[in-house]
DNA sequence: GTTTTTACTAAACACTGTTTATTATATTTA
DNA sequence: TAAATATAATAAACAGTGTTTAGTAAAAAC
């Protein structure tokens, strides 16, 4: 029955495809305008063949969703060689901000938009999600630990650092911080101090 | 010629008219689910019809969005009369939160929401916008001038807690703040909390 | 009373995500 | 090998979107 494992493998291979061209039409305009039937051209199939592999766009948005996780997961562990946490922690907190201004496209999707519940909602999904908040959540345990930081609640701590660089990049890509009266290289690097001033803020 | 004036109002009439049902059914539905159609349903007019009177529906959308900036800037300013400038920013940062939590429709509009840049970037549509993160910047300043707080460079100051608040609020409002092992009601409460620490980490 | 301007709309255009009925091909069975 | 079945792909349609165009009634100006 070697027929069945190939067509399996065709199917993965149909699938991959789409996820690959998908990405890259994505990652290149935007989610809204990239299309399935963009998708379709793209690939050089008809768009209800997409349909045949994806339920429907949600499960392509959440494909994507989820090697972007694993992406920014990856990114944020280089800093495990940093001993000090709390200078792991800037790191970290310099490494997810380069990650989002380096893939406006990718940090939108994970962070920002307005995603298909079904999907994200499930927690067993949001694997490599909490995967990256848990390595957060553990270097920052490990600074109280330490007492290098003031004393405060772990899980606070971890929303509320996550919460401020996050607020700092969202408000930069979707562009509200032209309210501020500088210049964007002068922004970002107002961005990059800020993080800088929130971790030494928070040593004990 | 009072007949011109009177067109004048008329047409005034009719743009309140569509702004109104707008709102309502945004408000109701969210933006993207309101649809131009659904608008004229609602008026009872044609949907060529509210071309007459807008551009576009990101005319519509800009609109609504300065109206809300109007409403929360109301708002924030019902602090003035809290003395102690640092009190005061808590109580704004508070205000900021509750209005986020009320009316997650507009702020998604006002600070989330990929807005159409033609009309938000020029400076002086964002009057209004200004003028509530000008309070901020003026709160914050009499903190620093009065030496309540660490001292530090205003505007970095200023831009660090907006996006704080903005980091909480928005996390919450996209659904991301699942990843917390908590119940809702203990989320919205831990934000609180949040606010909390934050503006006491401040103090000098 | 005739002309001109204004207010409005039906219908169309070019899109979107998604579904259905149909066809051609590949696989299995007799 | 030939007929029956299962699979893969698609053309066409459905219902929706924002927006434009051409045409029609009513109001205003002359």
């Amino acid at each position: 029955m070697a027929i069945k494992e190939r067509k399996e493998r065709e199917k993965q291979d149909m699938r991959n495809l789409i996820i690959e061209s998908a990405t890259q039409l994505f990652l290149k305009h935007g989610y809204d305008k990239t299309s399935i039937r963009n998708i379709a051209d793209d690939i050089e199939y008809s768009p209800a063949t997409i349909y045949l592999y994806f339920k429907d766009k949600d499960e392509i948005f959440y494909v994507i969703h989820e090697n972007a996780f694993v992406i920014l997961d990856g990114l944020l562990r280089k800093n495990q060689s940093i001993e000090n946490p709390i200078e792991r922690l800037h790191a970290i907190g310099k490494t997810y901000m380069q990650f989002a201004f380096d893939n406006p496209d990718y940090y939108d999707l994970m962070f920002i938009m307005r995603a298909p519940l079904s999907q994200i909602k499930s927690e067993e999904q949001w694997k490599s999600g909490e995967c990256a908040f848990g390595y957060l959540i553990d270097t920052i345990g490990e600074c109280l630990d330490k007492k290098l930081v003031k004393p405060v609640d772990k899980m606070l701590l971890s929303i509320s650092t996550w919460s401020f660089v996050h607020g700092l990049v969202s408000l930069y890509i979707r562009e509200r911080m032209c309210i501020v009266p500088m210049e964007d290289s002068q922004i970002k690097q107002m961005l990059d101090v800020a993080v800088e001033n929130y971790v030494e803020n928070l040593r004990a």
